[in-house]
DNA sequence: CCTTCGCGCAACCTTTAGTTGCATGTCGCG
DNA sequence: CGCGACATGCAACTAAAGGTTGCGCGAAGG
């Protein structure tokens, strides 16, 4: 049901320091760990580990430019990971949906059985 | 963007045996924690300490039966939950989309201006 | 009765998110 | 050119979380 790379994935957009870098890097275009580090409460070293861990499953990729290093979201893997996320959730609403229908029949098969 | 309940969310959702814990208890019905672990690759121990976890941020609630300890899914937190982490992607979801339309304007003005 | 089974508690290991401190490389300016 | 300022990377350390083993207790059942 949920593969070795659902979990990269799911780790990598588990952690609440990663879901707001993405969301930084997507309105604010691309930044560098420093610059990262400004808009959030931790240190740039561990805004560059979280870089580093979003790199490694190819959420985003850097570019190096002189002394800084810029990152960027790779729009087409975040749009799979969005997917891949949103399909577990689509399992557990059908079968929510398929436990209540289950409910709603037992119930009715009572009610009918009562008059006996 | 995220607020402490939405990371509480998050990470009871984010662990990949929690995962599949709901995955189980949403097909099979309820259960204990020593019935869960018999179909996962880790101890009861391990399983009774997620169901702590799954059940503090009310995921799933417990039902004591003699010696025994049934759990079983909240469907309507269950479906809350959902709806978050859906609610999250489309977020990301609408930015790629609009990021997309602002390369393609400012691509448009390029071509438009490269005859001057 | 006494064995078995399910559970909770405690101690311990490992990984990961976070910190501080330091060395290195690049930019810009006098 | 030389030097201060700044961004980065690397290393050591701490804290929390997932996992394990071991133990003791209460409920079921032969």
């Amino acid at each position: 049901m949920s593969t070795a790379v659902d979990d990269e994935l799911w780790s990598a957009i588990g952690d609440p320091t990663r879901r707001t870098m993405i969301d930084l890097l997507l309105s604010d275009g691309p930044g560098t760990a420093t610059s990262l580090s400004r808009r959030l409460p931790v240190t740039r070293q561990a805004v560059s580990k979280h870089l580093a861990v979003l790199d490694r499953v190819g959420l985003i990729h850097a570019e190096s430019a002189g002394r800084e290093r810029h990152y960027q979201v790779d729009e087409a893997q975040l749009a799979r990971a969005v997917a891949q996320l949103s399909a577990v959730g689509s399992t557990w609403d059908a079968r929510l949906r398929r436990i209540k229908r289950i409910a709603e029949a037992i119930e009715r098969n009572r009610h009918t059985n009562e008059g006996e």
